[in-house]
RNA sequence: GGAUGGGUGGCCGAGUGGUUGAAGGCACCGGUCUUGAAAACCGGCAGGCGUGCAAGCGUCUCGGGGGUUCGAAUCCCUCCCCAUCCGCCA
């Protein structure tokens, strides 16, 4: 969420950070409405200023018992309230187009993020480890899960659809093992504090990360109302809408209706990544300063629709609708938000160096960066298997984009002041691509795969995963 | 799912129609005292919006929306949320 302020004060400087983003120049249409608005609160304000100062008047007149100055002054106050009526409906009127204008732009990339079109644009900022090689041809993740049939689609396909799977024995084991050895280092060598956040959340809560109200199809939606009863809620109006004039008796069903269909009671969506539980703990608070810079991990599920993707990544763990991720959270000040980040991207590289996996880091372009980021880098892991580097993990820097949604602020040491939070975010790291990437460069010709050293006490000792 | 009780400033908490934007306490900030600290005492301390160079002024906000009234934290309607007990349940 921009703030006004700022577009008034430099619409020039919104306008190209939305034309960053590839959007048309809104400033001036922003602005007009802002005008708008103001006109509106004026004229507001006055007509309140002037009921509250007669209403006074009022009290004093009929205490010393001036009846005739009092029913003048009612009078007054009278024409004034249909002023303040209608003032009061224009001013929540144009609040709401402000804030649907406003709510569903992206954040301002920072000047130091390149400009591009998509993830070939993306710019390298280094480079970590060596590729291994092979004497033989190294297959893809799935190849050996399921040779060593310890990753089953089939049978997951069963129980719920394309993009699930089925993890067994050594596998299943390996992703308690990653979450542990990842959740280990954050909290212990990198200051993060455990949590384990709710995994199904308010529509608000997304709203306050900028999942919603644009990236409803992304997320699953959870209820006890489901759409169906919606539908017939909406059905049995459309019935009813012929006799609504005449019998009272459909009115009053009607008003139900209508009441049942609007009602999101019970309604809770699934977490798309603890991104979303972790950053909104500071939601409508008001922190110290010295409590900042505030640092959450979690290890959750994340579940993700993703109605638009159909047919990428359509073989293997890469895309599937349930991932769990450990997933690494900073709230700041203003002033630390960059190191922070810097040191958020440096905490999750770590976790490959430990687990000896090469990869790199990128920059991710203007076009690519994700809706409330205004600068993001990517951790591209090595994939023999795939003969790529693919994403593991996404460290973004969000500045005061969500804390304006949340409504979270903090109180400047020494002083009366409050100013938003800054949020940072970034995985820290997804497990089940971690798991691929320990399969791929990682195995044999024989089809086994060696767990990398740091791993094995959380393996009960087992160096390698092989077939029974 | 059933029954009750609640939602007031950073926190706790008083307040049932007229200088109450809100007593009191805690926390915080400044000061007096003290070698220093604590204690004690004195003072300050809600947020948003509008306007203004500023001091300030105005306005809104006591969960959200609507209503009654000259006037609402206070009365009415409605929605949301929370707590407790019972039921169910890992």
């Amino acid at each position: 969420m921009y703030d006004i302020n700022w577009i008034r004060e430099d619409p020039d400087g919104f306008d190209a950070a939305l034309a960053k983003r590839g959007l048309e120049p809104l400033a001036t249409e922003v602005l007009k409405i802002d005008e708008e608005r103001r006109a509106i609160v004026q004229k507001l304000q006055d007509a309140q200023a002037m009921r509250n100062a007669s209403s006074k008047e009022i009290g004093k007149a009929k205490a010393s018992g001036d009846e005739a100055t009092a029913q003048k002054l009612m009078e007054e106050v009278a024409q004034a309230k249909t002023v303040i009526q209608t003032g009061e409906e224009d001013q929540r009127r144009v609040d709401a187009t402000l804030k649907d204008m406003l709510s569903g732009l992206p954040n301002a990339p920072l000047d130091d993020v390149p400009e591009g079109e998509d993830e070939k644009d993306n710019v390298e900022v280094r480079a970590w480890g060596e590729k291994p090689s092979f004497a033989f041809e190294p297959k893809q993740h799935f190849e050996l899960g399921e040779a060593l049939g310890l990753m089953d689609f089939e049978t997951a396909a069963k129980l719920s659809g394309a993009r699930f799977v089925v993890l067994r024995g050594a596998l299943a084991r390996l992703e308690r093992a990653i979450a542990s050895f990842m959740l280990d280092i954050h909290t212990s060598e990198f200051g993060y504090q455990e949590t384990l956040p709710p995994a199904l959340v308010r529509d608000h809560v997304l709203y306050g990360t900028g999942q919603l109200p644009k990236f409803a199809d992304d997320l699953f939606a959870t209820g006890k109302q489901s759409d169906q009863d919606k539908d017939y809620y909406t059905l049995a109006l459309d019935k009813l809408t012929n006799q609504l004039d005449t019998d009272p008796g459909a009115q009053m069903i009607a008003a139900e209706a209508a009441q049942m269909r609007n009602t999101d009671q019970d309604y809770l969506w699934l977490i798309p990544t603890a991104e979303v539980p972790l950053t909104n703990m500071v939601r409508e608070a008001i922190v110290e300063e010295d409590d900042l810079p505030k640092r959450m991990t979690a290890w959750t599920p994340c579940f993700r629709a993703e109605a638009g993707a159909a047919g990428k990544d359509t073989r293997g763990m890469i895309r599937q609708h349930q991932f769990s991720k450990v997933e690494l959270v900073s709230i700041t000040t203003e002033g630390q938000a960059l190191d922070e980040h810097e040191r958020m991207t440096n905490c999750a590289e770590e976790i490959l160096k430990r687990l000896e996996l090469p990869y790199r880091t990128v920059v991710l372009c203007t076009g690519d960066m994700g809706f409330g980021a205004r600068k993001t880098y990517d951790i591209e892991v090595w994939l023999p298997g795939q003969d790529t580097y693919r994403e593991i993990s996404s460290c973004s820097v969000c500045g005061d984009f969500q804390a304006r949604r949340m409504n979270a602020r903090y109180r400047v040491k020494g002083e009366k002041e409050l100013r938003f939070v800054h949020t940072l975010n970034g995985s820290g790291l997804a497990i089940g691509r971690t798991m691929i990437a320990i399969m791929e460069n990682n195995q044999q010709e024989d089809g086994s795969i060696l767990i990398p050293e740091a791993l094995r006490p959380y393996m009960g000792g087992l160096e390698k995963i092989a077939s029974a």
